[in-house]
DNA sequence: GTAAACCTTGGAGTATGCTCCAAAGTCAAG
DNA sequence: CTTGACTTTGGAGCATACTCCAAGGTTTAC
């Protein structure tokens, strides 16, 4: 199978699959005799498996290290669990500070809201205020 | 004053100064005979303009834009209203996003917790299964 | 035999807000 | 006059996950 018939079958693009492979996410293909990259049908399972990690919210980095890891021959679960914890701190983290954003931001409308009209020349009273 | 004690007194960095004049969020600074930048006090309003409005959840671009509009005369507080309504909307729709994202890695904890015991050579049950 | 469709590589570009660097010039204190 | 602290410029680098490009080689269908 070369690249564009398995990017097709995957669902993604001959560019994100070399890219995949440059990263480490794959291993390097083995190639015809003029140089294109030849794929046996297990790469599917590989590329839905990145497919599905990513749906899973982990990086492309986390899931580099989780195949690193079970092409060690050993269950990568314990990192997995680890991964996926952190991934949820991070994710915690960050809808924390977009709340307190989002509140920021809905104050600002309402000071625009009672703000009076604005004199010429002033540069913004609620944003100066702030 | 030279751009190392604008800086203390803004709390920035001179490198952050001097590229707030590259993105032309500052108006580009005098100089003295030697080529050293050179400030009127004035400077440090346009600075703290800049941290409120980022305070605020505005990005450079959004400064920038508003600076563009003020200095040309007008108040700036319509296009303010507006650019902070697009950025609460961003907030809001990245806020959904990450509430299904952390739903899933919750989901995904529990059943790494409720997974059998790891075969040898298995990659991830968990994540095969998504 | 030729044209279309495919493949290769290396490298640049995207968005964000800085940060850091080297090489060279300038200034203040002693 | 020297030392150290400051300044200048242009440019690279970070993190993320790709995407797109050009220039050239290959394969397939007709």
């Amino acid at each position: 199978m070369r690249i564009g018939e398995l990017a097709k079958t995957a669902g993604v693009t001959p560019d994100t699959i070399r890219y995949y492979e440059r990263e480490g996410l794959l291993p390097p293909a083995e190639r015809t005799p003029s140089g294109y990259r030849d794929y046996g049908p297990g790469v599917l399972n590989d590329l839905q498996f990145i497919k599905k990690a990513q749906a899973l919210g982990l990086k492309l980095r986390d899931v580099r290290e989780v195949l690193e890891i079970s092409s060690g021959g050993k269950p990568p679960c314990e990192h997995v669990r680890a991964t996926v914890s952190a991934r949820l701190a991070e994710v915690e983290g960050r809808l924390r500070e977009l709340r307190a954003l989002r509140a920021t931001l809905r104050e600002t409308l309402e000071r625009l809201d009672r703000a009076p009209a604005p004199k010429a020349g002033c540069r913004c009273a609620v944003i100066e205020s702030a």
